[in-house]
RNA sequence: GCGGAAGUGGCGAAAUUGGCAGACGCACUAGACUUAGGAUCUAGCGGAGCAAUCCGUGGGGGUUCAAGUCCCCCCUUCCGCACCA
């Protein structure tokens, strides 16, 4: 609230003049006092009308450009705290670059398709596009509210037809060539919701909204985009992002998840075979499992094979039985008539199931049971029982593997268990003559591959690694295997059987089958006014004007696709749309896209380090080979800043720890809230949010405040005069004080450049403003005109180092001292070596490590002049009296440390 | 279980390279001022001790003239991955 007494001028601006008041030199409480909320409302609007201030020029541009980014917000309704320290990152730094002389591309926008909306759309009746365009409508004031540097002209929220049209064209793209596809797959089902969620909404196998419900797989038809086909490059690409958090990179790379191994056939051993084998040949090593009355099945045939997946072939000898999936066609084959097998595998199914909810899959007890089958291992001939057990996965690899207890780990507890037999056909590679300490046994299971192989027929005496060549060439030569790469990225299955979404742009005709909507009938828009309810299934189903409609090819009737999209295609590609917001002919310009791509520095947090970041690097791979970007990767550098925490808790409602942004404003003012959050830790680091903290910054700007303006009128007649203090005449006083500015200068450009400490950066500033706040009083003895200038050269630069961190209070300081121009446009000070530069240091001088005195001398004191200075010190002659110096360690202004016995 | 990050005053933290541990801020203490304000100013503030001085960066060893920083072992917290064959 401004102060009823202040005047006002015609455009709710205050003239400078007014709002100073001239008071003696030095602190006191005659001061006008600080009042962020007047201060920053004032400026808002006065940005709000100078909306060119924050519009990055076009790819002609003869500055540098830099493209700083925030991860667009979900428009829940309320900026909370974390986003504003995400934004105040970004804006200092976008900030710092215009200043820096760049061409700055800072947009923001709105992810503002979800499931949030349609939730609240049931519950207060509001059609989920009221909704959001209402919360975006307020969290946009809130932003202009931070002074955040947006420029707004760029904006776009993804729920608008201008956006998703993109969506549906780039879907198309896909389409035709190959990268979009429909399939059967299972998905997860809410049976409270009545409806299906998306992979990242199932919290501990339970539908996020309600925590006791468990999630149902439905088998249902479901859209996918072929990410695999990019896994490899996704992959590889890790590598060349150097300016991505090495923890970033290793998360996206456990997601891929490659492996390099064989797939391996065994032949299924004929039913009859097999019983004769028990009669007829070797028994062999394999032990009979357990259960006697097993049904032998009928339906078997000799050519029936079963193929496993390996990274260890070279260990193919050491196999003795092979474990398939409970979920494994095969088993369902042997189980068809053999009901004992067939409630076996369903308990082990069960088992598996509620690992899976229960979130341990890793952890579950062991389980299986033997099938009465038996495979031939192709290597050696050996006959190998088939098993089902509850840890074999279906979805990866083949979803059979052979079981060498020997060398692996899992295999070698499942084979005590069940006492099969543990065959040793890798020992470690001898260094030298055996000894006692080297026994021939190794301690099993034993996996190192820089062995060699033993047992192993022909391939016995290779290295694991010669082998694995070896034996998978032979398996291909003979025709039953082959090399094979493994990932566990699975293709994206972005139908989602919900509203608010972007509809699929594609008609099924009973005549024609799937046919994509022609380009020119885009965008396939989103009705409005369609009930939603619970019932499940997809809403838009439940309208016959959007269903019904006709078939393009034939001219017959279509029914429409009535599932959406993944909110995650929308923000797969947002960014590129920012370089070119109202283009409507077609997502963007190649032009300014290939101008401001890749995104200089993209900042926001680590929860988006697999899903949002990885479809983004596939997008714009995709794009790439469809001729829409030329650049491989959205991102150069990523930033993932830390989470805002409330008494070392992670905020929440039930916990009521919930800091209100618009409350701390309200109380410190947008400044102080953003330089709180900056100053409090460092951007990577979790932040505990500590009210008194706010305050404390808050004081400091007031200080700043109240330094400048004593001085304002002096700093506009000295800013008509343009005089600068020259170091060479200046008092020694006044040389301190500029010995600091240009090292804080030198310090907060260094933390730009490097590691972003801006918490050390606003104590550097707060540093200067204290010494030059003490030496006040006696610049007042100086004469006026010399006191004026000083204070210039002083107070110009702090106002302007401040800009990045404190825009209102810096904008307000920067016309009160009479400057006119926009700080953002404003050159970013320099700093001079030789002005920085120390005229005498401090040095320590210690005996035997411990510190004994300070010694001052010149920065570039030699070695001689040093170890005098030490030795003229009392503390240093009484600690050394009576022993003799044995050795003299000196550091050139750092150190001299005698040693003394 | 595997991998990563971290552990420094009452609190948030600083200390880019092995070289004065605790900058800056919060809280606190004492004082000043006052139109009593979510003020402001001055001084103090790791621990022990009157002091000289000693001790002190999760714990224990080590390297070094010198270790928060490097090496080895251990503890705790957070994060990621977790039957991936």
């Amino acid at each position: 609230m401004p102060p009823s007494d202040v005047k006002k001028t015609a455009d709710g601006t205050h003239p400078a003049a007014t709002t100073t008041v001239t008071t003696a030199p030095g602190p006191g409480t005659q001061d006008v006092r600080y009042d962020p909320a007047e201060i920053e409302v004032r400026w808002q609007e006065r940005w709000a009308r100078q909306p060119e201030l924050y519009r990055a020029e076009g790819h002609e541009s003869n500055k540098p450009k830099y493209y700083v980014l925030e991860m667009l917000p979900y428009p829940s309704g309320q900026l909370h705290i974390g986003h504003v320290r995400n934004y105040s990152i970004g804006d200092a730094l976008a900030r710092y670059m215009w200043m820096q002389g760049y061409n700055v591309l800072h947009p923001m926008g709105w992810d503002a398709f979800g499931l949030p909306a349609e939730n609240a759309a049931l519950k207060n009746n509001t059609p989920p596009r009221d909704w959001t365009l209402g919360n975006i409508a307020h969290m946009r004031r809130q932003m202009q509210r931070i002074g955040l540097s947006y420029d707004w002209q760029t904006e776009l929220a993804t729920c608008l037809p201008d956006y998703y049209r993109w969506n549906q064209w780039f879907f198309l793209r896909m389409l035709e060539n190959g990268l979009a596809y429909r399939k059967q797959s299972k998905v997860n089902w809410c049976p409270e919701c009545g409806t299906v969620l998306a992979n990242e909404q199932v919290v501990n196998g339970c539908c996020w909204r309600h925590e006791d419900t468990l999630v149902e797989q439905r088998d249902l038809e479901q859209w996918f985009l072929r990410i695999t086909n990019y896994a490899e490059e996704l992959l590889e690409g890790l590598d060349k992002l150097p300016g991505w958090p090495e923890k970033v990179r290793t998360m996206q790379r456990n997601w891929i998840g490659k492996s390099e191994g064989a797939t391996v056939e065994f032949a299924v051993e004929d039913a009859t075979l097999a019983i004769e084998g028990e009669n007829g040949r070797r028994q062999g090593k394999v032990p009979l499992p357990p259960a006697e009355d097993y049904k032998v099945g009928q339906s078997s045939n000799a050519s029936q094979k079963v193929k496993v997946f390996t990274t260890r072939i070279d260990t193919i000898f050491g196999a003795t039985s092979i474990q398939l999936a409970p979920q494994h066609p095969l088993v369902e084959e042997f189980a068809q008539n053999d009901n004992r097998l067939r409630s076996e595998v369903e308990s082990l199914l069960e088992e598996q199931k509620k690992a899976r909810e229960a979130d341990a899959v890793g952890t579950i007890e062991k389980h299986g049971v033997f099938t009465g089958h038996f495979a031939i291992n192709p290597f050696n001939g050996e006959r190998l029982p088939i098993w089902v057990a509850n840890y074999i996965l279906l979805e990866y690899g083949t979803g059979a593997v052979m079981s060498v207890p020997a060398h692996d780990e899992r295999d070698y507890e499942f084979a005590k268990k069940y006492g099969l037999e543990i065959r040793i056909v890798v020992l470690p590679r001898r260094t030298g003559e055996p000894s006692e300490k080297d026994p021939d046994e190794p301690v099993l299971p034993y996996s190192e591959e820089d062995s060699l192989l033993i047992n192993s027929g022909e391939f016995s005496a290779l290295g694991c690694q010669e082998a694995q060549h070896k034996m998978t060439a032979y398996a291909a030569e003979n025709k039953f295997g082959e090399a094979t790469v493994t990932f566990r990225l699975k293709d994206w299955g972005v139908s989602r059987q919900r509203y608010w979404g972007t509809p699929i742009p594609v008609l099924y005709c009973e005549k024609d089958g799937i046919v994509p909507v022609p380009d020119d009938q885009l965008p396939v828009l989103l009705p409005e006014n369609v009930e939603i309810t619970q019932q499940g299934g997809s809403p838009l189903a439940k309208v016959p004007e959007f269903v019904n409609a006709v078939c393009p090819k034939c001219g017959g009737a279509a029914r429409r696709e009535t599932d959406t999209m993944d909110t995650f295609v929308d923000s797969s590609w947002y960014f590129y749309r920012y370089t070119d917001a109202q283009n409507s002919n077609a997502p963007f310009s190649m032009e300014k896209a290939a101008y401001w791509f890749p995104i200089d520095q993209y900042i926001g947090g680590v929860e988006h380090a697999i899903l949002h970041l990885i479809y983004s690097r596939f997008w714009t791979k995709m794009m790439r080979d469809i001729g829409q970007v030329r650049n491989d990767e959205p991102v150069e550098r990523l930033f993932t800043q830390g989470m805002v925490i409330k008494d070392g808790a992670k905020m929440s409602k039930s916990k009521g720890n919930v800091v209100s942004p618009d409350d701390m404003i309200a109380r410190y003012g947008a400044d102080a809230t953003r330089a709180y959050a900056l100053f409090a830790t460092t951007p990577d680091r979790d932040l505990d949010w500590q009210e008194d903290g706010v305050a404390g910054v808050s004081r400091f700007l007031s200080r700043v405040y109240r330094l400048v303006m004593r001085h304002a009128a002096e700093l506009r007649q000295a800013s008509r005069n343009g005089e600068q203090t020259s170091a060479a005449a200046a008092s020694p006083d006044a040389q301190a004080l500029l010995r600091k500015l240009h090292q804080t200068i030198r310090k907060i450009t260094q933390d730009f450049a490097g590691r972003w400490h801006f918490n050390t950066s606003i104590a550097a500033i707060m540093e200067l403003v204290n010494e030059i706040t003490a030496a006040e009083p006696r610049l007042a003895e100086l004469a006026a005109e010399e006191s004026a200038t000083l204070l210039a050269s002083l107070l110009r630069p702090l106002i302007l180092l401040l800009a990045p961190f404190a825009p209102y209070l810096a904008a307000e300081l920067w016309e009160q001292i009479g400057e006119t121009d926009s700080l953002l446009r404003h050159p970013w000070p320099q700093f001079d070596e030789n002005l920085a530069r120390e005229e005498e240091i401090e040095v320590p001088v210690q005996v035997n490590g411990k510190l004994r005195a300070l010694v001052r001398v010149a920065p570039n004191a030699d070695n001689e002049t040093l170890q005098k200075a030490a030795l003229s010190e009392e503390k240093v002659r009484v600690s050394i009296a009576g022993k003799q110096i044995v050795k003299v360690v000196i550091v050139p202004a750092k150190l001299i440390n005698l040693v003394v016995r």
